[in-house]
DNA sequence: CGGCGGCTTGATCGGTCTCAAGTACGGTGG
DNA sequence: CCACCGTACTTGAGACCGATCAAGCCGCCG
């Protein structure tokens, strides 16, 4: 298994990646939980890359992660961000089609492919349960796509609204990832997103107290750029 | 069966809808097509509604057809185009999250989707390839989303590529869809998308005889844009 | 205290949008 | 067959939003 651990965090890394005891894994009643192992990432550690065999699929536990796509020119846009709860990793069929990445200290549990689609062949409600995961992701992606076309407060007011429904502390959201990683999610550069924060804070929509903390002062107004 | 196919239709064109005769539908050895009618739809008729219940999945014979969003204040994305041989309306669970409209006088089949359900229960192979089927819309979705953060001679040069693949004809595409139809898909307005295909054409990298027909002229040079 | 990464702010540039005409094409009726 | 119309498409001029290039600032850690 260690090995293994190996193979899916590239050349580097590998001493900040440990195996738990699968004891704790037992602990979970979702039988598709049961068949893996907890893991741990560091911070912008690899998890895997794009075309890579999609050997396992993944639940958050705590931390964040960013799966991602690289044009060839170098920009790089994030498919989507990856929290505490959310299972990733089976976006595409024998290989990814993103590469995922830990945006914080990130701890997953790894699950086989094999064993899940083995599970799956053999439990009618599994195989239901896989699919309807799969099209839950497509409608991330494609309310993704409309923020795309919206303008830079719009995509703004959209990405904290959604982060303040998935994070826990209501009004008050602890973002896990960089100015940089808001402008790949969001089709913008860095300085547009940091000048839209303080537009949006000049406007009394929302407070920041630190770079990574936001308040929302304002949902309506939020809701009402959302469009 | 009439009946059913006036609630698709919304309040309007009933009368270009026909149910086929069904003999033409068992000519198809796909165990999902056998249990669909064929159905006509004019141009620009609703086949179903955002947020309508998702009665029916839907095969393209002939013709093309248009999946989109429309935000509050009226932009409209669309989400995906659907040429013969393609299957969509299985993006939601329950119920659409797109509405789908026919661009030009098409053909589709028509199938049940509790019927579909009822044989993938039955049959692994069918509920494997259901699922395989969503996740190539997602793949499909996570492209046009890498479209959508370029240049719009990028998002041009793609989308030209792009059904070049899908439609027959090689290098010679006959569009089925208007210019407004393209904006909406790629993100840009009817405008730019004019202009840049002049400025292709003026490029000697396509040849534009009619609005609706583009000639591949250049293809390393349209490779070479789509990053 | 110095340095570095992450973030903010400023000035300018440029691509796309907006608004406004103008043109080509297909269909309809005389 | 032609005159007319409406729709789809193209083209032009100018405004605007976000990108780019370039400093500066802040917090953190050695």
């Amino acid at each position: 298994m260690l090995t293994q651990t190996a193979i899916h965090n590239g050349s580097f890394n590998h001493s900040s990646i440990r195996v738990m005891p699968s004891t704790c894994a037992k602990q979970h009643d979702d039988p598709i939980e049961m068949l893996g192992a907890p893991m741990l990432f560091a911070r912008n550690s690899e998890i895997y890359g794009e075309g890579e065999p999609a050997e396992y699929i993944y639940k958050v536990l705590s931390g964040a992660v960013r799966t991602y796509k690289i044009l060839s020119d170098g920009r790089r846009q994030i498919g989507s961000f990856h929290l505490p709860g959310d299972i990733f990793g089976l976006e595409g069929g024998d290989e990814h089609t993103l590469s995922a990445e830990a945006i914080a200290e990130t701890k997953v549990i790894v699950i086989k492919h094999s064993a899940v689609m083995a599970l799956a062949d053999r439990d009618k409600n599994v195989a239901r349960e896989l699919w309807a995961m799969t099209r839950r992701d497509l409608q991330r992606v494609q309310e993704h796509i409309l923020l795309l076309i919206k303008t830079a407060q719009e995509r703004l007011a959209s990405f904290l609204l959604e982060m303040a429904n998935r994070l826990p502390g209501g009004n008050a959201v602890d973002l896990p990832m960089s100015r940089q990683d808001i402008a790949d999610y969001l089709g913008l550069t860095i300085e547009t997103v940091s000048r839209t924060f303080t537009q949006l804070e000049n406007a009394a929509t929302i407070e920041v107290p630190t770079s990574r903390r936001i308040v929302l002062r304002n949902r309506p107004a939020l809701n009402r750029l959302n469009a």
